[in-house]
DNA sequence: ATTAATTTTTAGACAAGACTAAAAATTAAC
DNA sequence: GTTAATTTTTAGTCTTGTCTAAAAATTAAT
């Protein structure tokens, strides 16, 4: 059994370890979970120990196979939370983080299994991102960055890359959420900024609203 | 905001007090959460710091209205969080209490009180105690043990006083639960064993079983 | 290829919450 | 009303997880 801030570290390391195969840096897990480099030394001998990660000083931290099913099994659970809380709880996909980041280390699993199946197995949280299975396994779906797709592309919105509540109010502000359908329209050298037209109106974005939502081509 | 642990201690100490208007033991609390008797004295100055209880030494414990408060939230959450395990992911009531126990401690009023509506405002938790309102007000119904009525009463189970999961288990196995109509044929004066009929089927139990059994007389 | 800057680790401290063992206070017993 | 038994508190230690400050290792710069 691990503790919440054990699970803490677990997650976080998953989560920086996506967007790169090296190992991940002290000072990394430091910045994203606002703690000192020599709390995140501690804590990762003792995540070494428990085989969680491998570390070698120095050099960073990679999660195990083991640490890996520990990590999608927190994710699992967090954003099985977030279906619920927004499906039948009535809370916005910008309210869902922070009660989540409770609820993921409740300890039960016919607690979270049962959720699944009230949920009617959901393959998706509200932010578009996917839910693993009791296994680990995670079905992710071909998506692009509304940033990297040519002038003319048509795609409904399946996901966001930022999911401060500042970002998704201003989506909700501007008719954008999931199944959403994009078109774009024109794209500015000058400044990357796009016209997309959402619900037959053009709208006009900034490149890294842009960078932050995920399209599926369609 | 409280700690778990703190959480834990003021939960304890309130339902300590619901029998006897003493106050509250150092000892009886260390038994009730499993600790020693040092750690209570600990923790019972902090509480006192923090005016949840107010505290003599030698003296025993009492709870402060704010503590009481405070205590009438958590067991709202934790009877809230029962009911939903039961009426939505199919646990049985004998598996609630360990789950409730961490659930409980979730920090958000939005949570709890989406929560509450959306199981319909529920008045009592599967064992048939009160569910607290947000103010802190327990409904209490008219209630007696059926160990202390007399022969020929009729009435409905409405409670447990134990919520073992081997009494739990027990009653499930005999067909008793809340809601089931209960009439008492028979005492017997050698060890207070009771002959009861329920659904039209006459049963032994003992004096210990009928004094942990609520019902509501009709 | 040394020096400088940065990152990481160590060493030592601290707070929360628990424990053991012993001292102090209270209650019970005769 | 002393003595004995019990309860409660104190004193000191331990673990977890954090921190600061300083040392060590690595990386960058000229």
């Amino acid at each position: 059994m691990f503790s919440q801030s054990e699970e803490n570290y677990i997650k976080t390391i998953y989560h920086l370890a996506l967007d790169s195969d090296k190992g991940i840096s002290t000072n990394a897990i430091a910045k994203q979970l606002d703690t000192k480099a020599s709390s995140v030394t501690d804590m990762i001998k003792k995540l070494s120990e428990k085989e969680v990660v491998v570390y070698k000083k120095y050099q960073g931290v990679k999660l195990t196979d083991f640490g890996r099913k520990v990590a999608t099994g927190i994710i699992r659970k967090h954003r099985l939370w977030e279906v619920f809380l927004v499906e039948k709880l009535n809370f916005s996909w910008d309210e869902v983080h922070e009660v989540a980041e409770q609820l993921e280390h409740i300890k039960s699993p016919k607690l979270i299994n049962e959720l699944d199946a009230f949920l009617g197995y959901p393959k998706h949280d509200p932010h578009g991102d996917p839910i693993p299975d009791e296994e680990g396994n995670i079905h992710q779906i071909e998506k692009n960055l509304l940033s990297v797709v040519p002038k003319g592309t048509v795609g409904v919105c399946v996901g966001v890359n930022d999911s401060s509540s500042d970002f998704l109010k201003f989506l909700d502000k501007q008719g954008i959420g999931l199944g959403v359908e994009i078109t774009i329209i024109d794209i500015e050298p000058f400044d990357g900024s796009l016209t997309i037209e959402i619900n037959n109106k053009p709208l006009s974005i900034s490149n890294k609203i842009a960078s932050n939502l995920y399209i599926k081509k369609i």
